[in-house]
DNA sequence: ATTAGCACTCGCTGAACAAGAGTGCTAACA
DNA sequence: TGTTAGCACTCTTGTTCAGCGAGTGCTAAT
């Protein structure tokens, strides 16, 4: 059976209609609210035909049709219309992102929570992956006699400190040259390449009294793997009960559990990292977990100049609008990557 | 109509039982379960009074009776029995709390996790209030040729710093200047003392260029903020799907939505930082939020030294398992503060 | 003062039933 | 030959109603 352009507009119109009610499809229905030229009788046999293609199913016999993963794959991939994002929409997403965030993270935490209050489903990101990132500087601060701060620059403008207790006798000299020595061995570094190992070497070459060396290199390692550590945001987890697919307590317990793992959610989000800057769907069943399979995943990566560096996503159920999902999450993502550059160049001033 | 013991031991056993069961608890129930020695009819008689005194409802003419806020209210005050911990209870508090965190942020999200493992109810926190912390340090430290970080540090041990552009041609010399008359002013100083105004006058006071003064003034304002920022912790949202009177998906909603707002929590849980160290119950009316009416509400403060620096809390339905969240959260509370005291001893040594 | 007994109340459950929405099929039509 | 009108059939949803069970309040006996 081929499916033509016909079939192909009933479909789609199916599907709008479904995402937008809720509630089975019929033929009748279809046949009044859009205008094409048809009864409900004819619609009624194409839409026998799209079910045995797969692209629609029944709940029942005598209801009318709902889309099938396989309807909204097809609906996401080709069917579908763009939904340009309104005036409103626009402003309200660059009055939140444009206050001016220095913290990585906070940029992030901010784009969520605009993203799934225009959005209205649940939205989560992961702090940006500085793996990649460049050592900069690193400097050792005296605070009290006997007590410093170990201090780490990247290149992407993260800062992390740590306290660290050293020996009283340590004079500020001693820790200039400490500064210098380890800025000059680990400067240039990225973050993966600075493990235990790298600092350990460090350890060996440097003639340094270790009784000043060692706390300060735990501080060091303490500071990187702050820097490595990734945080997950999520955002807007109640809009879900504004959704009847999630009336039943258990289902909405079921998705709200899932969310609660902070690291499900990073492998979620992670596991799409590697993928080009297009905006990444999962439908249903095409997804991975099993608690999440009557649930859509739309992702997307966020980079610093060209390098990806973290991911944020929206969670809803497969009847989702997914135009206006996508539409809002490409124009956050674009905000996000300016706000990037800007405090990155504004911190490292590379120009 | 006097209350007297058997009243109370009747009372006792209705609302232990329905703390229980969640079912209106019947004459019959009461008399069969508990060892009173009193048949169902004399209990009947004896419910009809407690429920005219208030302390029991009805939901019905012909069901069983359950507790009023007045009844929980006595029970919480008088009746119930203390609920040891486990040991494996202790265990697992002991087991995640003794982890060495020096963040003292992570400690206290740690510690309402934990809180909402054993409870099985919702936890939350306030990260410690330091408005009343002592400002100990602050430096200017030379990152590159045109930017400095300045580095603030508490006698909590609280290290907040913040990235400026300063100058070209400053010299380090300058910096050293800098921090030392800004230390010279501002340290000894409680954070909340240090507000514009002071910074302001620091401003006008000292002879050193403004092209450098400023920027490094704002950074120290800026950390000053970010200390006294607040961040709210919440931990076991999906634990009230456990819960009979959260079957109803509105009610969900309504719960899950008043704690998604952080200001409100942050209220919640502030409007009890002055009282003393005790364990605090609001139960059902008690409370002021119209939205948690229906709830039962158990906070308690953790502190350094004798000052409460913030505060902690478990929500539930008010049928709650008060023994046991009272318990726990005593324990919890206590692990807190001591580890808070090792974090500070260690940071600033004030023995 | 306590208890046994009994009539009464009320919510819950399941069955029966009607209404409504939608389908598939057949036959008629352009 | 593709399209459409008509109709019988299916299945869900909402409603009504009777019966059951849990529990009460009252009265009279102990």
């Amino acid at each position: 059976m081929f499916l033509d352009d016909r079939k192909r507009r009933i479909l789609r119109a199916i599907i709008d209609d479904y995402i937008d009610t809720a509630e089975p499809i019929g033929s009748r229905t279809i046949a009044r609210k859009h205008e094409l030229g048809l009864s409900s009788a004819t619609i009624r046999n194409e839409m026998a035909d799209l079910e045995e293609m797969g692209y629609l199913a029944q709940p029942h016999t005598s209801a009318g049709r709902i889309p099938s993963d396989k309807g909204y794959r097809l609906y996401v991939d080709n069917l579908m219309g763009i939904r340009e994002l309104t005036l409103e929409e626009i402003e309200s997403i660059k009055e939140a992102m444009e206050v001016r965030i220095n913290e990585l993270g906070q940029l992030i935490r901010q784009a969520s929570v605009i993203l799934s209050r225009i959005t209205k489903y649940t939205s989560m990101a992961i702090t940006p992956q500085m793996k990649k990132s460049i050592l900069r500087t690193v400097q050792v601060v005296p605070i009290e006699s006997s007590k410093a701060l170990v201090i780490v620059v990247t290149n992407a403008g993260i800062v992390r400190n740590c306290m660290m207790k050293i020996p009283e006798k340590a004079e500020p000299q001693d820790l200039v040259r400490v500064s210098n020595i380890l800025s000059e061995k680990l400067c240039g570094c990225t973050i993966e390449q600075i493990n235990q190992q790298t600092i350990k070497d460090v350890e060996h070459e440097i003639g340094i009294s270790k009784e000043l060396l060692l706390p300060v290199l735990d501080g060091v390692s303490e500071c990187i793997g702050q820097i490595d550590n990734p945080e997950v945001y999520l955002e807007g987890t109640t809009n879900i009960f504004n959704y009847p697919e999630f009336r039943d307590i258990m289902k909405a317990k079921g998705f709200l559990n899932v969310l609660d793992e902070k690291d499900v959610l990073y492998k979620l989000l992670n596991s799409h990292l590697e993928n080009d800057s297009r905006i990444n769907v999962q439908i249903g069943t095409e997804n991975e977990l099993d608690e999440i399979k009557d649930c859509s995943l739309v992702t997307t990566t966020y980079r610093i100049g060209d390098i990806v560096i973290g991911s944020m996503g929206v969670i809803g159920p497969t009847r989702m609008e997914y135009p206006k999902v996508i539409s809002s999450m490409n124009y956050i993502r674009n905000q996000i990557n300016r706000q990037l550059d800007r405090i990155v160049g504004q911190i490292t001033d590379d120009s």
